[in-house]
DNA sequence: AGCTCATATGAACATTTGTTCATATATTTT
DNA sequence: AAAATATATGAACAAATGTTCATATGAGCT
């Protein structure tokens, strides 16, 4: 029953490496195929620099994978775990979105949404 | 092109929650099954407000649900996509350390770890 | 050889995030 | 009623993170 650090630490680092935007934008587009960076820089209308930072990031955690095909650098989903991970993700957060609007008709509070409280005020 | 926006916002806040240590134990944890936040902070020795304050942070993503009961809140796993992006993810994790592990017994300790690969540790 | 193109990386800065402490709210007990 | 218990939340500060700018590496072309 071991140490469950490392573990934590290597989930801890998948799931950072997914919680950015453009880093999100970036696996949406390579869910799609295979792209070098100019393309994926050119799609999202950021920095070479910005993406490429953001791409290390995703090689890091073994999100993504790398082929290099002379002065280019396709990239590509990992695998399936990564790819059903994601569609998963987006299930869910779909669905619970869907769940907070019905409920905001109610609360016309943002940010916090419903925190499912059914704790009225008496 | 539809707004990918709120997706965007939605999956970045779902994976942010799920990129903490803290919250990681937490949501481990209640794979196990229902807890209250007094039994989180007793086996995670950690103090009750800090938590909550992450409870407060799995929730607003959907990670988890609650129920109360007098003036105990237990806390749980919302549903079956939060469970599968785990166990996925746990098995990705554990997959891809395998896979550098078996990297860094050509590097010997002490160079830069495997060339232009993907290890890359910041 | 030089030059251009594609990508990677380091440093600096501004923003965000996690933790702690103090306090508020809600429920039960005395 | 007050006191005790369980949880939530706000403010403040340290640490981590994303972005930009500048520069480095490396491959193809002339």
């Amino acid at each position: 029953m071991g140490n469950k650090e490392p573990l934590l630490s290597e989930l801890e680092n998948f799931f950072q490496a997914l919680s950015d935007k453009t880093r999100l934008e970036i696996v949406l587009l390579l869910l799609e195929g295979e792209k070098n960076v100019q393309e994926l820089s050119a799609s999202l209308g950021k920095s070479q620099s910005l993406i490429s930072h953001h791409l290390a990031c995703l090689r890091n955690c073994g999100a993504v994978k790398v082929r290099k095909v002379g002065k280019f650098v396709y990239y590509s989903i990992a695998d399936d775990h990564v790819k059903d991970i994601l569609s998963r993700a987006i299930d869910h957060v779909s669905e619970y979105s869907k769940s907070i609007l019905s409920c905001e008709i109610v609360s016309q509070e943002k940010g916090q949404g419903v925190k499912a409280e059914q704790t009225e005020t008496r």
